[in-house]
DNA sequence: GTCCATCGTACATAGTGTGTC
DNA sequence: GGACACACTATGTACGATGGA
């Protein structure tokens, strides 16, 4: 049951290694009939070049990393991780590559893991997701060397490809659809205000308000859980001049408020439209049904992958763009009260 | 910004390689001055293991390898997976080990990876869940030499442990909360049908409603999704008798079931109770909330992980049994009509 | 002669530059 | 010049041998 080594096909054909190693790998110095032999012997006993080996000798693990770094609790919660793998993976393993994976409760075990998984040699690159605010990511990763791409939000990264979103054309979007609807005074719920993302969308969402006069936007920090989202909108809500119509930076805080609606004193969409920025099976079974931005995960991370592998191929990638958001409209977002 | 070697170590200290090798890895073998100057100057220079090297020669990746076989759209919806990958990534990456992660649309697909990863030495061992019908991989593996564990329902299965659920017990207290609160005939929606556990567990169920005189379950086929569960209930629902009290073999049937009450043409829980064997956000947030089974899926992962790096370490784990999992009554389930 | 520190070197596997017939 | 073999590369581990106390 041992596993066959290129040794092992050099001794059943009676070459030596570097001929196979020079069939196998389609290169010149063989003869056809040669190559051939070689090429069905290696078949025939199942025959799989050790990752190992191969990474000893020509610095490629054929494997890249990626670290999650969010509370267990949030990950359980949130389906946008399990499509970020799902995309990674369908690319990677395409291409022969093969996905790390790592989990980190907070910023110094992630730079210790990308640390050690490059010392390691055990990655030739990984993907970023989530770019905080003063992220000492991407200085580390080109202090190391090891390749890496962004995906998500942010700003261009010397060295590091972005795969961007075009918050600006989505926000402008929901502020439409609000408008139309007659809402004048429009709250945001964001998420950590460490995340660049967050910082980045109620900018975003200040211009596109400032584009329609009479329209004010007031923003409230959540941490992406149920109660953060809950206090947050309860904080919005007890304000002079409550918004009718309120924006959230995830699906979960969205779903709170419409869960919790009754101790929150509010009827959705009565008197509150709600509106989530991320969709998700959550969004559509809860009732009402909430209105939501769908964007398709996996295909963006897929990219990111094949950026990634361009990026290690051939030194350099160009940046991307995400695929557009899509707003779903539901039972969630109704005409203003008064309207 | 070259990597350091053991043998820069040991040209810099003026040692041998040898005596670095034991001094990193604190074997005996070298003096205890010795061992502080090559530990300094390892540290100084930044010096990690090439993980290609050391499994190269020591036949060890200190990787392991996890599959999950499920379609893109299950996944999504299923934290089920996210928290098992939480908890297996906890214990592999405080004994130092990795995981490595591949996603497989059909058996073929999967047999080729475990296949794949084996022979090119890229995982010391497997963690295999969702056990099929007639399951092709315990006999793969086996035939591989893989190390491999088992995390769910399962029998006994030679050289490979077994981390298994007592499902009799929990279904036992599924109907004993049903029957005390009037219901007589209970449905269940299962999964699909290849899987073990939809087996077993509809088996459980017979043996639990036998127990108990004047009992009566009648299954029909679900595929975890929410179309599926549907149709499935409103097969049950057309019966001449039907079902008071239904239980799904996971949370997206049951919650569809609650979002699609009104077109089944039932109230939940005033003429149909609703019980899911998965618990999960989803069956909080839906009105009614739905009673559902919790289990920790993180820690039972854990001791999966730990099981298998017992195996690989020793050659033999023993079976263990996940923790129970518990009933949390909401508002889904009732008195029966009539009672 | 024993014990310990230390060294030399073979080994794990695949890839590649140079030499030979 | 085509078709091959040999020897060496990558890095870390481990066994047997050697030297000194």
């Amino acid at each position: 049951m041992k596993r066959p080594t290129i040794i092992d096909i050099a001794r059943e054909v009676g070459v030596s290694k570097a001929a196979v190693s020079y069939a196998l790998n389609g290169r010149a110095g063989v003869s056809p009939q040669t190559r051939e032999r070689i090429l069905d012997v290696a078949a025939a006993m199942g025959w799989r070049a050790s990752s190992a080996a191969r990474a000893l000798s020509n610095d490629r693990a054929a494997n890249i990393g990626i670290v999650l770094a969010r509370s267990p609790e949030v990950l359980r919660t949130e389906p946008f991780f399990m499509q970020m793998l799902a995309g990674l993976e369908q690319t990677l393993s395409a291409e022969g590559f093969s996905l790390q994976l790592a989990l980190a409760a907070d910023t110094g075990t992630e730079l210790d893991t990308y640390r050690r998984w490059w010392a390691e040699r055990r990655v030739d690159g990984v993907v970023l997701t989530d770019l905080r605010v003063s992220d000492p990511r991407p200085e580390l990763l080109r202090e190391l060397g090891t390749p890496a791409v962004f995906f998500g939000t942010a700003g261009p990264m010397p060295g590091i490809p972005v795969l961007r979103a075009d918050e600006d054309e989505a926000i402008r979007s929901a502020i439409t659809h609000l408008a139309e609807l007659g809402h004048r005074r429009i709250g945001h719920v964001q998420g950590p205000a460490d995340l660049q993302h967050t910082v980045r969308r109620a900018d975003a969402l200040r211009r596109a308000v400032g584009e329609t006069p009479g329209l004010s936007v007031h923003h409230a920090s959540g941490d992406y859980t149920e109660e953060g989202g809950v206090r947050a909108t309860r904080r919005l809500l007890s304000a002079p001049n409550p918004p009718t119509a309120v924006i959230y930076d995830n699906d979960v805080m969205a779903v709170a408020t419409v869960v919790h609606a009754e101790e929150l004193g509010v009827r959705v969409p009565a008197d509150l439209s709600v509106l989530a920025w991320d969709d998700s099976m959550l969004c559509q079974v809860v009732r009402p049904a909430i209105t939501a931005f769908a964007h398709s995960v996996v295909v963006d991370s897929a990219t990111a992958a094949r950026m990634l592998l361009e990026l290690i191929e051939t030194g350099s990638a160009d940046d991307g763009e995400l695929s557009p958001r899509k707003l779903m409209p539901r039972g969630s977002t109704a005409p203003a009260p008064g309207n």
